[in-house]
DNA sequence: CTGAAAGCGCTTACAG
DNA sequence: CTGAAAGCGCTTACAG
């Protein structure tokens, strides 16, 4: 292959360049062009820098579809069921950005309703990623050493499993409830109602839990419990309106998270008329964006998800890395977001 | 390989299965069993039974790095920018839910503010995607190009551009901004502003020429135009804090999108005291989940999210299929949505 | 450090 | 319809 008629194919044929090519340009062998490009095989430094020069002057990159065949795919499956709750844009560009910065790319599988979890993992472990992070959804035990059979490392993301095989990493949702507890009676407020989703019940749960454990260790006695349908602010508006119909009459609100709690406080405000933090207190988790915007200034229990995702991210890889390691359970702390929608502490309450 | 090992190796063995354990259990080739699997490879219908059977029996799921190498990798790539604006959220939801169907996956590139397009589309194709989806952010011509060469397809969403050799999905921008002109001062409003923003150029004119020379048309002469730096909903609040303390006094503001809107509407409530919609009026496009909030209660010009992720699929797998197939500029209507955050019309206006 | 060779798991003309 | 064989583009022991 001479030189001109290259010059010529670079800039009109549709196929592409290989390492076949390279290493003809480069006048070496193709496997020294595979090892210039891997970081780990030994190459001379005068052979890198033909073999680059050749790629450059070629415009060849590799197809890693074919490096995974023998190597490694360089893909993350992100598994996602969640697409209501505006947290999981951030949290995906988070993800995606991470994984970026590994020289990994996402494959993303929208777990919808239709699909099964385990028909998502079927699916992606036919691409034979590299790992998986899991979000907003528990993934089956079984399904997790599935995985690890195969060698692919998974994550769990944001959600508690009490004994996967797999590394989790969530925020402490029990010390989430119990400081959301803590800053509704710390405001004066004595008559709470928690509203959760019958969806991902671990969440909902430990939340719930920390939340009603913590008031009746402070003797609240007058508390309320319901639940919505699913993260949006729907479901929040139709279960507040139930709550606030019903004859239980709460003063304050802990949502499961804060878009619930936005569709909630609208309920509360237009729907019934009541005052914000006045007649009816509320606290949320995530902090969203929202959750600081005027209109709703909306106390929350933070997650910490950028710190959550560079922790998965970084435990991912080291798992890929290295196969032996041990699952871990990395759980993250909260804080409490003192905003405008509960009444001014009283007590000697925590203000963030 | 023996019956009875196979079935200890199914329960332990790390290792994938691959076609040629199916070939040899269910004795016919691996060419027979690779037919069997591809919906136009001839294949008997008694073949075809053994071989599922056999598959299913070791539990064989293909590799598609494999089947990428020489046929298609049924990945399509999905390039974003925007991951401020919660609409992308619900777009992603029925991106991937919609690619799925077509028994693909999306291989999803975040194109950060540190990552130039160029870079992104380059790394995308180290994957050899079937087709690429571009969504908030316009694509550089030279690059559509250069996807095309290599008998990529691609389709745009959301954005126009003038001439680029691409299949191009969008709504009428135009249009819609035409829309917004007549919607305030159908309802009285004398002094509309409209707020775009420095980043997505081909949207921020469309709409702004659209809102201004209907302004104009309609003899309407004391407008005003400025910018924020992001579709988000600070950015919306800090160009409102901007206009407000101008010497130009709107009594109406016409934004980009929803996101940026509910911002404005805040600042514009909070910061000035102002009512809305009797002393001031607002518009924006989009038609996202929290327009329709208690809270926003807002005017939008809604983009038809559904059919446009529908329509930019389905012209991608049409391409896909036949390569042949001439580019398309296809721009969907978009409706006006009416709701509190302006005045009811004192004209015969159009109301959703 | 370097090259020849085998192999990753699948597809696809090519004969039969 | 079916099988043997070559090939997709890369990686990785194995000798040298």
């Amino acid at each position: 292959m001479s030189s001109s008629s290259q010059t010529a194919d670079k800039l009109s044929r549709p196929v592409n360049i290989t390492i076949t090519e390279v290493a003809a340009e480069a006048e070496v062998s193709i496997s020294a062009v595979s090892r210039a490009f891997n970081p780990n095989g030994s190459c001379s430094a005068k052979t890198r820098a033909k073999v680059f020069a050749a790629a450059e002057k070629l415009g060849y990159k590799p197809n890693r579809l074919a490096r995974g065949l023998k190597s490694s795919s360089s893909l993350i499956g992100i598994l996602m069921t969640d697409f209501e709750n505006p947290a999981y844009l951030s949290i995906l560009s988070d993800l995606t950005a991470t994984i970026q910065e590994h020289n990994c790319h996402s494959l993303l599988i929208n777990v919808g309703p239709q699909k099964s979890v385990t028909e998502a993992v079927e699916l992606i472990m036919e691409y034979h990623v590299d790992g998986l992070i899991v979000t907003s959804s528990s993934l089956p035990d079984e399904l997790v050493s599935a995985c690890q059979r195969r060698n692919t490392p998974v994550v769990i993301f944001g959600h508690h499993s009490r004994n996967a095989p797999a590394t989790i990493v969530s925020c402490d949702n029990v010390a989430g409830g119990r400081m959301a507890a803590d800053a509704l009676l710390d405001a004066g407020y004595t008559r709470p109602a928690f509203v959760g989703a019958t969806t991902s019940a671990p969440i909902t749960t430990d939340r719930q839990r920390g939340f009603i454990t913590r008031l009746i260790e402070r003797g609240c006695t007058e508390w309320t419990t319901t639940e919505g349908n699913q993260h949006s602010y729907d479901s929040g508006y139709e279960a507040t309106c139930k709550l606030f119909t019903s004859h239980a009459k709460p003063d304050s609100v802990f949502y499961l998270d804060d878009i619930m709690a936005c569709g909630g406080m609208d309920a509360i405000r237009y729907e019934f008329g009541l005052k914000v933090p006045e007649d009816i207190g509320i606290i949320g988790v995530d902090d969203i964006r929202l959750a600081a915007s005027r209109a709703y200034d909306l106390t929350t229990i933070r997650q910490p998800f950028t710190d959550m995702v560079n922790t998965a991210v970084t435990a991912l890889f080291e798992h890929i890395q290295d196969a032996s390691m041990a699952p871990q359970n990395i759980i993250l702390p909260c804080t409490l977001i003192t905003r405008g929608s509960t009444r001014a502490s009283i007590a000697g309450a925590q203000t963030a």
